[in-house]
DNA sequence: AACCGTGTCAACCGCCAGATA
DNA sequence: TTATCTGGCGGTTGACACGGT
């Protein structure tokens, strides 16, 4: 069966200021009557749905199209934690940024950090993405959530509990998994803790087998949660 | 200069719940 | 009671720009 084009139809400064027209004239309720009267003065055929999602994403209020600020993001991602994917509700308490722009940021990140994280490792050791519920995992949300400018070598040094590789298993459960059977390295896992990724950083020991997480206040090596592959091949974890 | 990967954004799609006939 | 319509919302897709190689 062939796929169904859906190329964008942008809208032009016109019909944004006629639908910004027919909006004050109506209200913002009644969306197959503008379309309709959108259709007969500009000739343009406009769902009631496109119509309203103009509006919505793009002329109702104010729109800070300034690029995000640190502060913002956390905010963001703090409000992401207490609300979930409410995204209008967390768009009222940041003001200028639409529940659009909200959401285009936050799985953007999401989908940055998979790609980095995932990035030269073996199927077993990355993230499969399914749902956002894996972020209630701690650990896999520390890593989903991680700033831009966090280093190449904290997605590379980075491995999954055995926790949090189950949350990720189960919501795969129904589908048939594989094991890797060619890698006998030992995965190196972050211990199950909160922490921000400003709390530490990566030790200079290149040279090292053991990667070691380092903070002002902490040291760690791989005496804390290990989860050696060969485990994996005698415990399957599904 | 050409290509590729990545990030951003607007628009689209599908589902759900409430209203109405 | 049921079917249909409508608005609201979360998630996804495609286009485009940009930077790195």
């Amino acid at each position: 069966m062939a796929s169904i084009s859906r190329k964008p139809k942008l809208w032009t400064v016109e019909q944004d200021d006629l639908l910004k027209q027919l909006v004050e004239n109506h209200g913002s309720q009644t969306w197959p009557m503008i379309c309709q009267e959108f259709l007969e003065t500009s000739g343009v055929k406009r769902t009631p749905k496109q119509c309203r999602d103009r509006w919505v994403n793009n002329l109702r209020s104010e729109k800070n199209d300034a690029p995000w600020k640190e502060e913002e993001v956390m905010i963001l991602f703090d409000n992401q934690s207490k609300y979930g994917n409410q995204w209008s509700i967390i768009a009222k308490e940041m003001k200028g940024r639409t529940e659009n722009q909200i959401k285009n940021l936050f799985y953007s990140t999401i989908r940055r950090n998979i790609r980095k994280f995932n990035k030269g490792k073996l199927d077993l050791e990355r993230i499969k993405f399914k749902s956002l519920s894996i972020l209630e995992n701690q650990e896999i949300r520390n890593i989903l959530t991680t700033r831009k400018s966090i280093s190449k070598n904290f997605f590379l040094k980075t491995f999954l509990t055995k926790e949090a590789v189950n949350v990720i298993q189960s919501q795969f459960s129904q589908q048939q998994s594989t094991v890797c059977t060619e890698n006998k390295t030992n995965y190196l896992a972050l211990p199950e803790m909160n922490f921000t990724t400003d709390d530490f950083y990566i030790s200079d020991d290149s040279g090292s087998s053991n990667p070691t997480f380092e903070s002002e206040d902490l040291l760690y090596d791989n005496d804390y949660t290990t989860l050696e592959f060969s485990d994996l091949l005698n415990n399957p974890i599904y």
